[in-house]
DNA sequence: ATAACTTGGTCTCAATCGCAACCAATTGCG
DNA sequence: CGCAATTGGTTGCGATTGAGACCAAGTTAT
């Protein structure tokens, strides 16, 4: 019985390590550049962009659902963004276990100066591939984010 | 003057979230299962697949520069593996400062048992997408890499 | 040759993270 | 009702991490 040959991985065509190298550029990219200007972290931001989206107080729950965010995570990002005078918590009415979170109109600001700079850089770096290709990698991402039953985008 | 309508951003639409959001899921789909099993972790896999790819004793600086991992996390996975007896460190024979690194009979087949595990895991997650949108996947994280000067695979 | 600089690697430190224990409010069930 | 189970959120704790100081070895310039 002859010893079987070792089947070999190469790490730069493994996609879980592509997919992590490739996230962490992703996040130097842009938090470095401009979230430390506003005393925010990418959890704070998560935050932030998730009340930034609709003017409607949404509990920490929701933000934790929408960003699959560990709530201690969330918890401690609500936290610094009140500090910051970013966000308020309001007891909700109907289920007073709940904490209601909103944008201050400081928050607002900053959403506003934030969301066309963190665009802007997204699109920086999505420019080296053709629109053809944008639509690709949008199909992909959807469909193995439905693989994982990751929250879709709605609309 | 009238004030602008504040421009918004879709998290979930939004690459960068969506590329974090899910490489997270791709390591928990790895690490959890099978990991734990052989005592190591991210990190350590990572020393691990590099020393595999060729047997050659390498030095960490050059882990260090294939993986994109910082050098004093590399360092304690070394360290780990050792402590594991999965990897041998040696002296450089030209140069006193580096220090190679080489797989043991036992690491060999810790690697040897790994490789099909994750590649089996690999394909299972990858399995949702067509030949020709996994073919679409490599030709954009190619794309992508090279747009943000990470090593790329050779071969 | 020696001083200044660079490079490989380890280690200390402060910050961050996730787990899990915990508290409070709500819901469900006997 | 009243007690268990569940849910929303906070917090303490241990583990992990990256930055950067540090040491040892090698290189370069004068």
């Amino acid at each position: 019985m002859s010893k079987r040959k070792v089947e070999r991985l190469n790490l730069l065509k493994f996609m879980p390590f592509r997919f992590n190298r490739l996230a962490a550029e992703f996040s130097n990219a842009l938090a470095a550049e401009y979230m430390a200007r506003f005393g925010i972290d990418i959890p704070e931001w998560r935050v932030l962009a998730t009340l930034g989206l609709r003017d409607e107080p949404r509990s920490a729950q929701y933000v934790v659902r929408c960003t699959r965010t560990h709530k201690s995570r969330v918890s401690r990002a609500v936290g610094s963004l009140v500090t910051l005078g970013y966000v308020a918590r309001a007891e909700a009415a109907d289920d007073r276990r709940e904490v209601m979170l909103e944008l201050t109109p400081k928050g607002r600001a900053v959403y506003g100066e934030l969301v066309p700079l963190l665009l802007k850089r997204e699109e920086a770096i999505l420019s080296c591939l053709t629109p053809d290709e944008r639509a690709q990698l949008n199909h992909l991402m959807d469909k193995l984010e439905r693989s994982f039953d990751l929250v879709q985008c709605g609309e």
